[in-house]
DNA sequence: CGAATACTGAGCCATAAGGCAAAGTATCAC
DNA sequence: GTGATACTTTGCCTTATGGCTCAGTATTCG
């Protein structure tokens, strides 16, 4: 568990920065290589690669160099852990409401459901 | 569009640190108190409360106060901004996937459909 | 083979982030 | 009214982040 919080960790902190989100959509469209991402922004080449390597150790993305190209690919699995966090949350928040609205149809008292 | 640029850097950065993730799993469950939120957390008041104010000034949560306790009460609009995100990225990689299945089924060479 | 292209590595700087302790304020309860 | 409780503010420290320039390496192409 430990060791998935952590890899939740980089997943959301790579989401954290515009430059990166802006790249991961770009790429959802297809591969691409480090150059032509680069394009769209007003940056050194090697601060925008430190953005690759953030997106890359994280998850977010998988590269391979073919001569003088890297080319970037996105990996599906980062996608998974974020939309799962959002449905671990929208179960919890729908729990809630369930109950909420039991309690409210019912107009049954209802004692502290508090666990974990 | 910028707005909403803004307002994503913020709902985004928001998630990038797991104390603040863990604060909003329990607030999906219902409102809590920041004493409340802070007893799990090996962590000074003042510390947690700025992940607080963090969560609360990026939309995700809002708190108020009655006395001497100050409440807080999670916001769907931040898990929408989110949400949202994640579905344009999907409908992006599964529109790629749709054209790749096409040219993979149809044994047509086909154009680059690189457009915005 | 040398110039051009596409990264890559190293070092630096400014700002932001995340933590701490100390002290303060507002409110309750006895 | 005083002690306890629940934050709140301030200032400081360490680490991380995001940018820069410069120089280097690997590869292509004319």
């Amino acid at each position: 568990m430990a060791q998935y919080s952590t890899l939740a960790d980089g997943v959301f902190q790579a989401l954290a920065d515009p430059t990166r989100r802006t790249v991961l959509r770009r790429l959802s469209r297809g591969p691409a290589s480090i150059g032509e991402l680069a394009r769209p922004f007003d940056m050194a080449l090697p601060s925008f690669m430190k953005h690759i390597r953030v997106l890359e150790q994280s998850g977010w993305i998988r590269t391979r160099k073919v001569g003088r190209v890297r080319t970037c690919t996105i990996e599906r699995a980062s996608f998974d852990v974020v939309d799962t966090w959002l449905s671990e949350q929208r179960a919890l928040w729908e729990g809630r409401t369930d109950r909420l609205d039991q309690f409210v149809t019912s107009d049954i008292s209802q004692t502290k459901a508090d666990s974990q």
